[in-house]
DNA sequence: ATGGTTGTTGGACAA
């Protein structure tokens, strides 16, 4: 199974690119971010037609976040437990072929200091507890992919003083990333990539970032022990960032075995 | 130091 994550900055703008590069690579499961669209507005028929069911949990202009699959999707939550009053649409889980599938997409929260800041910190730790007491119980494959607007060490950025002010660097944000991979989680770009530094999946629009390579690597899959031992390659498609109209991030890709 | 870009939306806001 080749699974992608792929922050797509807008699946309306984007959606003759998104079906281009499904038909090329053929990914089995596909999770989006930033939909910025209701569920209504969502392109179900031009990626039923290329063989995609989709699963979808939008919102108007902002976030918004959906699974693709070649195979059926099952027992689908949508929405972050912990705070019944937050309205982002952030984070959708299912299960695909015996797999949990979890996709998220997690707040930017500049600038750091504000209310922003904090609902990305509160976020982060509503997601830890939801890792540690509901995700983590069950057995099966686990695979929790997405956007997580955290650059977790210096390696991740070509040049880390661009980033000393931004909220995906900070040393509470880059804590509680690590805390999720304490739990019993893999990153699954360095199981698989040992020592590989400098690997990005966002350039910046701005100040020619593409061309310079000025990127920042904050997309991400973790895995349980279990999704680990059937994953045989994790790598980053930087293609699609090259394309006219392109997002300003690019596919992460696994093969799991299954 | 400032501004540089893109998408949604129809003036800002978010990233």
């Amino acid at each position: 199974m080749k699974i992608a994550t792929f922050n797509i900055n807008s699946v309306r703008a984007r959606i003759e690119n998104l079906c281009d590069w499904l038909n090329t690579e053929q990914p089995d499961i596909v999770l989006l971010q930033e939909l910025k669209c209701q569920d209504e507005q969502f392109p179900y028929e031009k990626l039923k037609s290329i063989g995609y069911e989709a699963s979808v949990y939008g919102q108007k202009a902002y976030n918004g976040v959906a699974v693709l699959s070649k195979h059926k999707i099952e027992k689908v939550v949508k929405g972050l437990p912990g705070d019944d009053s937050d309205e982002q649409s952030r984070y959708m889980e299912c299960t695909i072929k015996g797999i949990n599938v979890c996709n998220l997409y997690l707040p930017n929260g500049n600038p750091i200091g504000k209310e922003k800041y904090e609902y990305k910190l509160k976020w982060m730790d509503r997601l830890g507890k939801h890792i540690k007491n509901k995700l983590l119980n069950s057995a099966k494959p686990l695979l929790i992919g997405g956007d997580w607007n955290v650059i977790p060490t210096d390696d991740d950025c070509l040049d880390p003083d661009d980033w000393v002010d931004d909220a995906a660097a900070s040393n509470q944000v880059r804590a509680r990333f690590k805390a999720y991979q304490n739990l019993g989680l893999y990153d699954a770009f360095n199981a698989l990539n040992p020592n590989k530094k400098q690997v990005f999946t966002f350039w910046d629009y701005q100040r020619g970032a593409w061309s310079k390579n000025n990127g920042i690597r904050i997309d991400f899959f973790l895995l349980n022990g279990n999704a680990l031992d059937k994953t045989t390659n994790c790598w980053v498609d930087t293609k699609p960032r090259g394309k006219e109209k392109a997002s300003d991030h690019t596919p992460l890709l696994i093969d799991l075995n299954s």
